[in-house]
This record gives C-alpha cells, structure tokens and sequence, in this order.
DNA sequence: TGATACCTACCTATCGATAGGTAATTAATA
DNA sequence: TATTAATTACCTATCGATAGGTAGGTATCA
C-alpha cells in the first residue's frame, strides 16, 4: 500500500513535468487524491517543501536506475546505453519531458529550495557521466556535458512536436557513438 | 521610437523565458512600463494572442539571423557557426532558456494557438539545420535534430546551474565536429 | 467625427496558506 | 490493565493576494 505522502509525490512529478511548477496547485493534487488541499499542506506545508521533496526523489530514482559508473564488469557502451534507456523510459511514462528540464529552465524564477534540488540533480548525473566515461578512449567523440544536453533537448523537441522519433532519433546517434 | 506593442512583446518574451509562461501575469507587464493591465489587453485580447505573438516574432527574429541555409559562398562549418552563435548570445540576454524550450517542455498544457507556433519554431529551426547540412559530407557525424537538442539542453544545463561553461563545452565541441 | 490608446473600476476564479476542529491510532503512565 | 496524553491524518472555513478578463469612460489626434 502506497503512502499518501507518496501518492501526493506522484501526483505533483507527473504534474509538475507536464505543466511546470507553477502548473499545478494544491487544490489539483488533492482533487486527484479526493482530499482537501489543506490536507496536502499537512504532508508539504509550503510549495517549496513538495517540489524539493519530489525533485530529491527523483534524482534518488534516477540513479538508482542507473547504477554504479564505475562496475568492474560494465564497458562504457553498457553504461551509456543504460543512460539513454532511462531517459526514453521517463519519455515514455506520459510523453513528458524531464522533470529537472521543465523546472532547470526557469530554475531563477524557482523557490531556493528548489533550484538547490534541480542544481543536485544536474551535478549528480554530470558526475555519474564522467565516471562512465572515464575508461572511453580519447577518440570517442563524446563528453557528459553534450550527452546530457542532448538528451534533455531532444525530450522537450519530442514533446513540442508531439513525436518520439526525435528523441528515438539522438538515443540512436549517441548509442552509435559510443560503440568506439 | 519602439511601439508600446513591441515594448509588451519585448518584456514578455523575456518573462516567459525566465518564468514560463504562467510565471508572467498581464500585471507584471504592466507594472514593468508603469501603465495598467486593461491596456495590455488593448494590444493583446487574450494571453493565447500575447504568447502566440511571442514565439511569432521570436520565430522570425532567430531565422533572420541566420540567414539562408543554402547560400552558395558558405561552408557547413560557418552556417553551423551562425547557429551555434545565436545560441550563445540568446543566453547570454539575462542568462536564461530559449523561450521554445520552456515553453516547448509543457507544450501539451499550453493554448493551442501558442502549442502550434512553438511547433512550427522547431519545425523551421530544423528544416533550416538539414539544409545547411545538406553538402556536409557523409562523414560528419552530425543530424540536424542532434545539434538542436544539444544547443537546447545546454542551454537549460547553464541556466539551471548558473554556469555558462556548459554551453560554452557543447557549443566548442559542435562547432569542433563541423570541422571535418 | 471617428479611430487610437489609454484609463478607472470592477468581476469571477483561483492561488498558497492558515486557524481551528475531529476521529482514529499509538505511546506512556498510574 | 485501564486511563491518559500525544500523534496522525484528515476536515471545514476562511484569509489576503493575484489571476485573466470586461464594461464603459476619457484624452489625443487625423
């Protein structure tokens, strides 16, 4: 049995990638939960609470997925295969964009709290990138920063348009990259 | 003299890209050139025509500055160039997201008419990348959604880390590939 | 005179947040 | 073990602020 606490986490992720955090109230999370708003403040007594909580989750889960960069037993290709897979999954569920991209790209307009979640979020996946590729010989044409950058960007292509084959069309290029 | 319209389109787009488009009221515009929200909704009905109006001119702007993608006494490597420079200098306008890319990420949530210029910004940006890449030879492991993605997340990267290194990274190594 | 570009004044809906209360569960104590 | 104290998880009702939007008036100028 799922928490509310957690009910209300997945709620406000799957809303706040589709809509921003200013997108969604808590009046539309306790109408999903068939509550009262006032009992979602009881759970995140200010906004600032639920979108740190639910972006701290998130990345938590992320890397979870991902496991560690640095298994003996993994080439660079695996490892960068499973990073491009997480990302078509998030894709997948809801054809959404990322959460960190939908709240990184007004991260000055966000609650500190928040944009101190987001920024976590970026530095903890930029350093899993760089352990996994640490091993990559120099002539593999790929660095952290670009992968995720486009990664993230073809996402958010793939939601304004409406159409996954952008972002199935970069998961490609950058799986084909990494071959060595 | 600038038109008050263009003055309104001028603070919105600006608002939109550092807050998304429900961060920006038609109070704040009207705050921001000290007249009051009913005369913004002279200029503008309804903030479906604002936005719309928005990534119009935003649309147009960008394409006139690159110029034509098929001009004969130019190189894959210089139109390429133009592209990623007008990138850098849409962050480097108050550090903040390409205005398609916030909006784009909640695409599904935003008015139709807004949904269907941002669709149609995309649409452009990549039929002007194909052509410009069009004489590139087989060899140069670029695709035209690939480099959007990336100048797009990489801008979103910087934002939210409040780091312009991370475009600067991706905009080098772009520009590094276009070389052949 | 009629269009343009504003204004005042207002509406309804919704926002995040708070006060104060209640039933059910759990922990501590006589 | 029976009673009491606290805690959990909600509720109703309301707050001040703000959202998008509108009706109708006014000053300016061709």
């Amino acid at each position: 049995m799922i928490s509310k606490r957690d009910q209300i986490l997945d709620i406000a992720e799957r809303g706040y990638r589709q809509g921003g955090f200013a997108g969604l109230s808590f009046r539309d999370i306790a109408a999903a939960l068939d509550m009262k708003s006032a009992s979602v403040h009881y759970h995140f007594p200010h906004k600032e609470d639920l979108g740190k909580a639910v972006v701290e989750r998130y990345t938590d889960n992320l890397l979870d997925n991902l496991g560690a960069p640095d298994a003996a037993d993994d080439s660079v290709k695996i490892r960068l295969a499973r990073l491009v897979e997480a990302y078509r999954a998030a894709y997948a569920e809801g054809e959404s964009s990322c959460l960190c991209a939908v709240l990184g790209s007004v991260s000055p307009q966000l609650p500190p709290a928040v944009q101190e979640a987001v920024n976590s979020y970026f530095t903890r996946l930029v350093t899993w990138t760089e352990t996994a590729l640490a091993e990559a010989p120099p002539s593999t044409n790929l660095n952290a920063a670009h992968i995720i950058s486009a990664l993230q960007g073809a996402m958010i292509l793939s939601v304004a348009m409406g159409d996954a084959r952008y972002l199935d069309e970069v998961a490609e290029d950058l799986t084909k990259k990494s071959g060595v």
